[in-house]
DNA sequence: TTCTTAATTAGAATCATTCTAATTATTGAC
DNA sequence: GTCAATAATTAGAATGATTCTAATTAAGAA
């Protein structure tokens, strides 16, 4: 037994307890979309999600990947992550971090918080009482090698073409 | 000539200079969008400024809402603000400042910075150059009267209806 | 004026997401 | 294992905010 599957074998089991607390049950196409989604650090939509599912499960449907990504958030595996109005994203680093959006590439990185979230210099009026804070960092991402993604739209685009055609 | 004249009229003042400085013209339907949004600090959407513009002008049209909001946008005399999914909020409140989204309600409240948002406790990672930073906070509003916004939907809804029907 | 360009408008189109209703799978009791 | 009960999957329809289109109207320059 490889490596590989012991990490696969230990994510399945996190996951099967972790649903099994929300009260839903493990099943095969939540594995392969919860191993889609730890496969790669960046944050995909569900589209992204869906075809890169369908790229080894060609059977699951679109239904079925919003439906466990949802089952996912509600028990706690991953997280939304939206930036401005487009489609929301998926993050399963369930460190507390905030995201980093490049204007140029799309792309969306962690970054880690030194301190804790709640000792940022923020008054809180006293009528109002926080229970979590986000914050979201918007820039440019200056690798030279060019960032995960390519110009939003044309890459995204292509990248969903090439998938298609296989 | 009272006080409220005074302010509308620096209030069109203002806004022609903005609009003019991006290369755009005044016109009347944009003077009433934006008095619209200075009239109320809470963050409407673009339905609730058709609503509330309609009103007083009642052959404005979404289009011309949507076309309004946007230009204003552009020339930097509004801010969009997203909450989760939901329709994009409009904020005219140009100090440095972040929202408070209540989650019993569904208002959005403004929130002073002590500092500069410059200074908060975060590391850049070194290939990534920042331009922006956005802070977002949700909780409950625990105001005795009641928030804002009544319910979150059937609130607006019954809010809609009324204006409607008027 | 009159010409040029921008703004307004109604309605169609788009697109991410949610909903519906039918089918299939999983579970637990027997 | 069999069999109901319940949950999950699925295709496709529906939704809702926003954007686009193409026609009309208004504004500014000459
Ligand atoms: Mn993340
Ligand atoms: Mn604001
Ligand atoms: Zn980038
Ligand atoms: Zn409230």
């Amino acid at each position: 037994m490889s490596d590989r599957d012991h990490a696969s074998e230990a994510e399945a089991t996190e996951l099967a307890e972790r649903l099994a607390g929300s009260g839903l049950r493990m099943t095969s196409q939540r594995e392969h979309v919860f191993h889609v989604l730890r496969a790669q650090t960046d944050h995909p939509t569900a589209d992204e999600v869906y075809m890169r599912s369908k790229a080894e499960r060609s059977d699951i449907s679109m239904a079925t990947v919003y439906n466990t990504l949802d089952a996912l958030v509600k028990c706690g595996l991953v997280k939304q992550v939206n930036v401005d109005r487009a489609a929301t994203r998926y993050c399963c680093n369930m460190q507390d971090h905030c995201h980093f959006y490049c204007e140029e590439c799309g792309g969306v990185h962690d970054i880690e918080l030194s301190g804790g979230i709640r000792d940022f210099p923020i008054r809180m009026p006293r009528d109002l009482s926080a229970r979590q804070m986000d914050i979201s960092i918007r820039g440019a991402c200056r690798d030279p090698k060019g960032c995960a993604r390519k110009t939003l739209k044309e890459g995204v685009k292509a990248q969903k073409d090439s998938l298609e055609n296989e």
